[in-house]
DNA sequence: TATGAATGAGGATTCATTCAT
DNA sequence: TATGAATGAATCCTCATTCAT
């Protein structure tokens, strides 16, 4: 992108594409497209346009409908793992504290975020996609749940926690905001206009740690 | 098929009249044909097949794709209905035995029935079929929602719970639930050979009564 | 049709259908559907209804809906025809009186009545149904034509007509009649409130007249 | 197709792009198909091959079936309407002359080209598409009409004919023209060897003239 | 004879994909 | 690289026709 505009009577595209953003672009485009009509529903055309492209450019980048499909689901999810993990890491103080912590963070990170589309997506398409929910279930599913399941076998541990089978403790830590994740977008239009999300994840946290608690 | 032709001379009738029984045999079939693979995703021939029939017989039924679609929802869930809160009248005992067995009850009869179906469906095509959805959110989600909430007010009036959100406690005893009903297809090949149902249910309800409990 | 109901509990069929009236009344109401929407764009199951039976009794009365559509035609006109003919043997008077005459009875026989369909349905079709348009040019347009030629021809020779090619001048004489007979139909809805025919017939006459006329 | 290959390398374009001229071929070709088997009879892959197309490039450029229906009647007859009046304007002479140029041009114009297809089409189609058979009625019947009315009125003004109804007569001036536009493709194959149509023009110019003369 | 459920071929329409420009 | 005209396979839907009742 000149800094200068060299070619002045060229009077046309104002803002120059830089190359490189065009995939990432389309991608997001058809984030949205699929989230919103499923893969068999969705349609090339409307991608290229809310990507601000023509069909034939998607065929530049990615080779089918399906590889499209592919790469939104692990392009969009990929990025959030790292940084869900890099936040694990991170992560110190009691695990009470850490649970809720993750609780918080998956929310404001995935449940507000574009990112939230891509559960429902698998959700539906799972039984087209076997190799990419297997890719997901494995990177996402399973990581997340470790993730959890670590917190809580330290606060079994250290004694905050009373024994439980730390597996499915985490994923029943992680369901109720799962289950929001997917199931907000579906009744947006339907729900009560104020749909208290932070009570919600209040109350969660609230029943479960009093749930989990040694005492 | 019998292995032995008894009636060689009778020429095998094309097709039987069976007017009372196919619509019922086309929305069952349905139901499996548009839960593994969506709305736009499945082929009518494929539905008609399943059912025995032609193409041309779905159509002597239900108008086009979208009515067969929307009389799949509606016929399967509506009975459900009624069962689910027939249910609920007989209940007696503590609120916590009431929500445990409505938990239970839940699971056996859509968890693991062709009903579990359905949440999933909505959640993929809730985009495209608005009426269906609120529909479905008023009739089912909403219903079930309050159900539960009933059993956890009485709680909370009783002694037996502590001072919650009921709507949102409601919602957070069903989550785990509905989410495990709608992942368990999705996941079902990923899955670990023998994902514990039965103990999931029984840590969430154990989890849950501990959370909610006054003391 | 009996005029004593000898079955008095039977109570339903208050009048018995005779028959034989079957078939007429399949073929009145396929002019009726075949007249208003072409061959190609005429359901069976309109006809059906509008005879007030099932789609299966009309093939017990006609193999085809092209054997329907040619039953039509031929039925209908043939009646036509003869009636014509009758009419044309009883003409006694002058050529002009004859003129006239065929003119108004023509109208009142075709214009008006349902037979006014048949022109259009020919015009329509013919190309798809090439024995039945030339079924109708021999049996109804050569006939009509020669019927009027020769009162023309008659004209002529007794010194009432001028000398004019008369198998041209029956056409000229008979084309506003044909013509006003398809298209009053076609534009029904789009003609002035009231377009008054009479006066067209009456018109016409005159202008024939005096033009053919020796002096 | 050269009977030698000349660039044996060059591997004959699958197809061109003549986006400018596509719409017209196709609406061409469609007139062709639709005057030969009317509207519901007409198959759009007849349509397409005979435009050197495919089925779906005629979706490139009409919404639907019906709506190249609705192209091929008003774009062929549009174009029409104008010559046809801009004639008119030019007119000098006697009104008789002028009726009688009139009548040629008529046939000259629409009578021998493609465009008599149009009025077989909408007499045949009048029924299923009633506003563009309204269109077409005011557009070109009444218009045509009018243009001769003008004529006739001034020829009964300055003394050349007598008096009568003018839109009647006007109507009766052109119903032998319209009718053999009509009827003529009805029965081509049916009429003998050469009928004559000049002769069928001159015998109704001259009948018609000399019924409406003053003298 | 009459019914109408069932069939299945046929045609309209859509849209992922290709390719000349 | 980008375009978008053109393709053609896939799929919904209709309806003439058949046939068990």
């Amino acid at each position: 992108m000149p800094v200068v505009a060299r070619h002045p009577r060229k009077p046309k595209p104002r803002w120059q594409r830089r190359k490189d953003a065009r995939p990432e672009e389309i991608v997001a485009a058809a984030l949205d497209v699929f989230v919103e009509h499923g893969f068999a529903g969705a349609r090339l055309e409307d991608v290229a346009r809310r990507a601000g492209v023509t069909k034939g450019t998607v065929y530049l980048y990615f080779k089918s409908k399906e590889a499209l499909f592919k790469a939104v689901v692990r392009q969009t999810i990929v990025p959030a793992i790292a940084q869900g993990e890099a936040l694990a890491q991170a992560f110190t103080g009691s695990a009470r504290e850490l649970l809720e912590r993750l609780v918080r963070e998956y929310w404001r990170l995935v449940g507000e975020t574009a990112l939230a589309g891509i559960p429902k997506l698998i959700i539906a398409e799972a039984a087209n996609f076997p190799a990419l929910t297997r890719f997901y279930y494995e990177e996402v599913v399973t990581r997340g749940h470790r993730l959890m399941a670590g917190v809580i076998e330290r606060g079994i541990k250290n004694g905050e926690f009373r024994k439980v089978d730390v597996m499915i403790a985490a994923k029943l830590a992680m369901s109720p905001l799962m289950h929001a994740t997917v199931v907000r977008r579906a009744f947006a239009s339907c729900m009560p206009e104020g749909f208290d999300v932070g009570k919600y994840l209040d109350t969660h946290i609230d029943l479960y740690l009093h749930g989990i608690a040694k005492h």
